[in-house]
RNA sequence: GGCGGCAUGGCCAAGUGGUAAGGCAGAGCUCUGCAAAAGCUCGAUCCCCAGUUCGAAUCUGGGUGCCGCCUCCA
């Protein structure tokens, strides 16, 4: 079986075709100057996800993400605090990091800003000027639209539709009003670099042009970001990379949707973000990714205040299941043994699952269905450990489904707590020792002192859970 | 006005031609000293209309509603 990918750029589903030794993937990062929200939570975890599917799949990555760290936002909100821009950026920058690393984001290969990579960028307007692409005009430089016949060919639009658009007036240097700055000539009081046009800055899209061709080169595999950034800013990237280089940009364009927050898009400008900061003192990381994971990652997804307590539940009861496998199971290694008939029949679930769960993960990333597929698994698992009546210990077809749990949900998916079964203060030995005389004590119909032992363990977050088997205990996640 | 996407049970969400995964919430039951967990059982004909087809949530046409982009934006 093959990846598929839904395509941008042919509207199709296609199969994915590895070029060189790794899969290379550019995704637009951020402008650095405001806190990390949710919103772009959401392309940074999708696209953990697919780099941790993929290895998985035997696929080696090459991921680049660029910080945008020069851009009108960045010197007006510098200027309103009276901060140096790119002190600004550096800032936001690493606040942007640190939210990832608390969200489980595993880093990008390369985080190339645009302020280290000015000869770059320059190298790459002068050739679009060489090959007829850009003209400079009074300190600025353009990209001339129409010198690229295909310009519209991602966004699926045609120049005289876009043209009929335009709702701002046009810079009367502009050969054609849809000409965008590629080199914007400076103005006083703003971060500046010199160049053959005079000291000015870079304009949005060049950047990733650039920065996407330095470190992966032309015709790499996937090309990804927000589904807002398909016009222009993806539009204008293959203009002046192919432009440049005669080669297509990217194989295959994945754009994630949006984020919603009161039916509107989760914006700094709209005023409706919730950060990752905020949503962290709250919910676990783990949970976080649930949400995010829960649809595909086209889709819209709304958010609301009761959001993550709503799907809380059920995320709870895949921590239950993993942390109960654990303690049955225990965490070590365990020596493969024959399976008679009810463990034969779970090790057989168990590699139904995780054929399901590649199958919807190879069609296009389908993390929703993929996450519909664990619940399955968890369902036959709890089934199983409810009727179980062999010694757990030495039950390696549990330990299978642990494993299982463990990769999918755990490694790559990142939506279920692992390191969970710490207890405070607690050694295992004297845990099992507590519960052994709460067992006594039951069986003496001492119930004060055998609930005080769980009120007690409670607190530690430990749950005891009275079964027919015997208790059980688990951390509470 | 142009381009793109979406509309599935109370809520969330899979499903692109063959008869509706999964989760939450809700109801009943089992287990049980209590608690908790778990198990079992119960729910939709898929926005509307008209077509194509032996057969459509899935295809076509026409509506309606919502979202995104066309200005910075993940």
């Amino acid at each position: 079986m093959a990846v598929y990918v839904y395509n941008t750029l042919t509207r199709k589903k296609e199969e994915l075709a590895v070029g060189g030794d790794k899969v290379g993937i550019y995704v637009c990062g951020v402008t650095p100057y405001s806190d990390t929200h949710l919103g772009h939570a959401r392309p940074s975890v999708v696209w953990d996800v697919i780099k941790k599917y993929l290895h998985y799949r035997g696929y080696q990555t090459f991921h680049v993400q660029n910080f945008t760290d020069i851009d009108d936002k960045i010197i007006n909100r510098a200027r309103e605090l009276g901060m140096d821009p790119l002190a600004l950026a550096e800032h936001y920058s690493r606040e942007y990091l640190e939210c990832m690393d608390s969200l489980g984001v595993a880093r990008a290969d390369r985080y190339p800003k645009v302020s280290e990579h000015m000869p770059d960028i320059i190298a790459l307007i002068e050739r679009l000027i060489e090959r007829g692409h850009a003209y400079a005009v009074n300190g600025n430089v353009f990209y001339s639209v129409l010198s690229f016949p295909e310009y519209g060919k991602l966004s699926n639009q045609k120049i005289e539709q876009l043209q009929a658009g335009t709702r701002f007036e046009v810079d009367p240097d502009k050969r054609h009003p849809l000409d965008f700055a590629i080199w914007k000539k400076a103005r006083p009081n703003e971060p500046a670099w010199g160049s053959p046009w005079g000291k000015g800055r870079p304009g949005w899209h060049i950047e990733c042009s650039a920065l996407s061709y330095k470190y992966l080169g032309s015709e790499f595999e996937f090309h990804g970001g927000g589904c807002d950034l398909i016009f222009p800013h993806h539009e204008n990237e293959i203009a002046q990379s192919e432009g440049a280089t005669g080669r297509p940009l990217a194989k295959y364009w994945l754009h994630n949707g949006m984020i919603n927050f009161r039916h509107e898009k989760m914006s700094k400008s709209l005023g409706n973000i919730v950060t990752i900061k905020e949503i962290l003192k709250t919910y676990p990381k783990e949970l976080v990714r649930y949400f995010l994971l829960s649809s595909h990652y086209s889709s819209e997804l709304e958010y609301h205040d009761r959001k993550l307590d709503e799907i809380g539940r059920g995320w709870q009861r895949l921590n239950d299941c993993v942390n109960t496998l654990a303690n049955l199971t225990g965490k070590n290694e365990m020596e493969p043994q024959p399976l008679d008939g009810a463990a034969a029949a779970l090790a057989a679930v168990v590699r139904e699952a995780e054929a399901r769960f590649t199958a919807a993960m190879d069609d296009d990333f389908n993390t929703a269905l993929a996450i519909g597929v664990l619940f399955d698994l968890l369902h036959q698992v709890n089934a199983y450990v409810a009727g179980m009546d062999h010694d757990p210990s030495a039950d390696y077809a549990l330990y299978q489904v642990y494993r299982l749990f463990s990769r999918l949900a755990g490694d790559i998916f990142g939506i279920i707590k692992l390191d969970g079964q710490q207890a405070p203060g607690l050694s295992e030995p004297l845990l099992e020792l507590l519960l052994e005389l709460r067992t006594e004590l039951r069986s003496q119909k001492q119930y004060e002192l055998a609930d005080r032992i769980r009120d007690r363990l409670a607190e530690l977050n430990v749950v005891i859970e009275d079964t027919p088997q015997g208790p059980r205990w688990r951390m509470r996640t």
